[in-house]
Order: C-alpha cells, then structure tokens, then sequence
DNA sequence: AGGCTATTTATACACTTGCACAACAACGCC
DNA sequence: GGCGTTGTTGTGCAAGTGTATAAATAGCCT
C-alpha cells in the first residue's frame, strides 16, 4: 500500500529554477500570503521538504525569486538599446517601443513587481534592490537623452539632462502600468506611439511627420 | 487572577472606522500576509473576536479597507482641481503640484497600493475598482486638458486629447511612484517642477519664463 | 438603582503554516 | 552488478490562522 512517490534526480541549477519559477508563479497567482512552500513545491512538481535542501529558508526563496524577477526586467529593458547602427533618435524610440509592449507589459509580470515593491517600505534589503534597479534604468536613459541632444546639437547641463531622465522615466512607467492592468483599453502600438510623442516632446525634438498642432 | 480585560464601548461607525484603519496600517507594515484578524485586532484596541462582529469575514474588512484606500486617494487627487478663480493652465498646475507632494507622494499609501494592486491580477473586484478609479481620474485629466487647449484657441479632438490624457496622468502615476519610492533623491518641488514642465511640454505650452517652483 | 441588550472578551477548534528529521531510492562510480 | 552518496519523500510538530460560540460587562432606558 504504502507505494513511495516515484521521482528523478535533477540538477542542482534546473531544480533551483523550478523552483523559483513555481514561486513567481505562486506569487502571482495567489500573492506573498497564498505563495506556501506546500504549494510552490506542488507546482514545482516535488514535496515541500525539498525547499529546505535548495534553500535555508522559504525567506531566502522569495529573495531570490525576487532578484530573479528584477534581473530579468531590465535585461530585456536593456536589450532594446543595444542596436549598434541606428540614429541615437530611432534607438530611444526602439527603447520606448519595447518598454511598451509584450513581453514587458505583461499583467503577471506587474502583479509580481507590485507584489513584491509593496513591501519595499518595511524591507530594506528589497528597497535597496529597487533603488539601484531604478538608478540603472536611469541611468541607460540619461545616456540616450545626451547622445539624443547632442545629435541635436544641443548641451543640456546635467541638471536638465537628469530631469529629462527623470521625466522620461516616469512616462515609461506611467504608461507601463496603464499597459498592464488596462491592456485591451488601448490598441497595439498604441501606448508605444503615446510613449514616443510624449518623449519627444520633453525633449523639444521637432515632430517627424505631425500633422499635430 | 481571571481579571477580565475592562473595555469601552464605541460607536458602530467609530469601531469599523477604527478596525479599517487598524488593517491598513497592518497591511502597510507588514503586507497582506502579516494582516492577520489578530494584529489588526490588537492594532484597533480590541481582540479578535470583535472583527466577526462588525465584519461577515476578514476578506470583507479587507475589501472595505481597499475602498477607503482608494476613495482617500481619489477625493484628495481631485480636491486640487476645486480652484474655481485660477485659469485652467494655472488648474492643471496645482493638479500636478498637489499630486506629487505630500500627503500623496507618500511612502505608506504606495506600499498599500501595490500591495492591494498587485492582486488585480487575480482578484476581478479588485480590478474593477482599479479600473474606476483610473478611468475618473483620466477623465479628470481629459477635462482640465480640454479646458487649456480651449484657452489656447486649440481645438483638438477626442483622439488627441485622450492621447494627452493618457499621457498626463502617466507622467504623473510615473513620478509620483519615483517620489514615494525614493523621495530623498528629490529636493522639495523638484519632482512637481519636473511634472509641470512635463506636462507643458506634451501639450505644446510655451513654456513660462518666471518663477514657478 | 436595576435590569436588558448589544458590544466585547475569552476560549475552543479545525486547519494551515514553516520547519525538522528519519527513511528511502535514484544515480554515479568502482 | 552492488554500493555509497545524497537528492527526495513522507511524517511529525509547535506555532499561528480564521472562525464559532459562550460568558461577561458597559451603558442606556425606565
């Protein structure tokens, strides 16, 4: 009667992102409070006892599932300024577009970040994590902003450059959210052709084809 | 030795009013997870037997605790556009300024509202709410808008302002998250003069040479 | 003052939680 | 193939969870 559960030997990197997937999708499915070690270890496909072998504690999980999740945002952020050969203007706009649509605006990805920012106010170590997430992120704008002015011919000094970033920044954000949780409200590119306008026109770039008063 | 706790008896509004703060404050201090009837109860004064008096279940407090939330934020948002002597342009600059300075730039309301948020997601009450909520305060945006370009001679239409609109209320949801997240980083005014150039600059206003802060 | 009643406390209960630990079995190695 | 290592399971436990309910008492009415 008593047949054990059968079971296969993982490696230690593969079981340890099963895991922190099943976490992230616990978390997101039911929030910190439904995201138990019995259920994440349910979907993850193994018993819970398990999570003590990868993890001192289900604390540190969460920890980790976290910086898995930040890490993985700004990658794909990041990734949209890489293009070499384009004007410093398109790569902002290439910038913007990624930023404003799938796979970044991405309702499960939010309710993860919100989940988890909530409680940046009482965990210092998670609102470290955030603060040098932002700056980051600031940081790839402020440098596009300056290639974007200087091929404008134009020399913010670095407080106007650090208020553009700033601005701009917020307007990614604002709209990221809206994206997210209102999706089916706007139609594709639609955020991302906001998003664009809205950019350029903190910068006073001239608008490329506006029939736009 | 069995003393009996003494205790008062206070209003019914007085009692659901303070359990509702009682909750917030556990929510935004320890999240959803740490909000248990017990803390709360605590937290209000009383013991936890008392919360099944005034309320069917404790998802019901925290669902009317969410509404108050909410309806705080939106009544004080909405309070900065009651100037009825001021121009619009001076309207929508009070509106921005109001939005992101205390008391809603404020660290404890974000954390409850990402914690609340990030189960929009799974919770479609929630996401009702949400979804109310942001439409009145784009509407809000939409209507001062209107009335600026009017003031202008403008004449955009639905399309174009909606586009404001969304961009509008995203540079504000934008700052105001940069502000509650990392206020420090901000100089008193920075963010609201950020805002409002910002805001300017979408809807194609000259910018004001003079001394706004 | 003396009851009446609704508010409030206190206790109980079934269930869930994170964690500890012993038994087991999958897989590499000889 | 047998064997040892260790990844994995299953069970147990104390603390904490939401809820139910009985006992107590504060405050109003007469």
């Amino acid at each position: 009667m008593n047949a054990r559960r059968k079971f296969r030997r993982e490696g230690e990197e593969r079981r340890r992102q099963d895991l922190i997937d099943a976490t992230l999708d616990s978390v997101a499915e039911h929030g910190l409070e439904g995201a138990t070690v019995r259920t994440i270890a349910l979907r993850a496909g193994v018993t819970a006892g398990l999570i003590r072998h990868y993890f001192p504690g289900k604390e540190d999980l969460l920890q980790e599932a976290y910086a898995a999740l930040m890490s993985r945002m700004t990658e794909q952020a990041k990734a949209a300024l890489a293009m070499e050969d384009a004007s410093p203007r398109q790569r902002l706009a290439a910038f913007v577009t990624a930023n404003l649509n799938a796979p970044i605006i991405d309702q499960r990805v939010f309710s993860l970040w919100a989940t988890f920012i909530g409680r940046a106010g009482a965990d210092p170590t998670l609102a470290r994590a955030h603060r040098e997430g932002y700056l980051g992120f600031r940081n790839e704008v402020e440098t596009v902003v300056a290639e974007v002015l200087a091929a404008e011919q134009r020399k913010p000094d670095a407080a106007e450059l650090r208020h553009h970033a700033i601005a701009i920044n917020a307007i990614i954000d604002g709209l990221w959210i809206e994206g997210c949780l209102a999706g089916e409200m706007f139609s594709p590119g639609e955020l991302a052709a906001i998003g664009i306008k809205a950019v350029e026109a903190e910068l006073g770039l001239a608008q490329e084809r506006g029939e736009d008063q």
